[in-house]
DNA sequence: GTATATGCAAAGCATTTGCATTAAA
DNA sequence: TTTAATGCAAATGCTTTGCATATAC
């Protein structure tokens, strides 16, 4: 099933029905939910779940590094459960909708087979994160 | 002044007060201000202008090109109003201060200014952002 | 004079929080 | 048994909107 649940037992995660079906439903390759739909379908195993549970237990995983948030285009924030391969996104910048780019044999930053597939690429936006000087001399690392 | 005030003017920009200092106020090199901040710094040379306003304003300004949403780290969304050159961003996962990031002579990228500073990098996030097919065959451009 | 911007207050969306209850270990 | 997670509902932070009034052109 879902190593990811595997990872979780292991790291002595307490775990409840909640927790497992949210888990269950980040299961996957290409997953980029919102957690507003991570609830609905953790809700079609487990009706009763809140979504405040869910984005209590989105919260936890992100902070255990076992799934990421991506905030790129409109609208809420999405969860993708990737976090073992380096990757970067694309988004459609009409439906939203959300990608996974990866190196690609001959092609570095993967985005020839979008290309072929039709997908127009308009430009990319870079973001470095870091820590500045300041900061690091408020509680050194 | 600001030639963003020229230039608006001769897009026909209906010029208000209000207009006029949301204006002045992104004016400069490295100015990535939130609307809340717009506002503060708006009202000191216009007391009454109203956060509704700025929002309208600032919204007006990046649809017509003039001004660029910044989305990175956490808050509030950031304005920017550097267009004409394209650059990248570096946020402080700490304090959430953005600065520009430009190509710097032997320095394609521009980070070893920022690391010479003191800045410590940690990672890059690539978003790109494009039409996938289905939004193509919508409404061609 | 007319079309459009303003200010206000209320609504909106995404997310977090406080707290009493429940359940995992 | 103890410690921590859940669900609810209320609160939060940021942003947008509806509408009557004011104002740039």
């Amino acid at each position: 099933m879902s190593d990811l649940l595997e990872r979780l037992r292991t790291r002595g995660w307490r775990l409840t029905p909640q927790r497992r079906v949210v888990a269950e439903v980040l299961h996957g390759d290409h997953v980029h939910l919102s957690a507003e739909t991570v609830h609905g379908l953790a809700q079609q195993r487990l009706p009763e779940i809140s979504l405040a549970t869910v984005y209590n237990t989105l919260n936890e995983l992100v902070s255990l590094g076992e799934v990421q948030e991506v905030a790129a285009g409109e609208g809420p924030k999405r969860y993708d459960p990737k976090v073992g391969q380096r990757h970067q996104h694309l988004v459609c910048i009409r439906c939203n909708e959300l990608l996974d780019v990866l190196p690609d044999g001959e092609d570095r930053l993967g985005l020839s087979a979008f290309e072929q597939r039709g997908y127009e690429i308009l430009d990319v936006k870079l973001l470095f994160r870091g820590v500045c000087p300041a900061c690091q001399s408020v509680t050194a690392p």
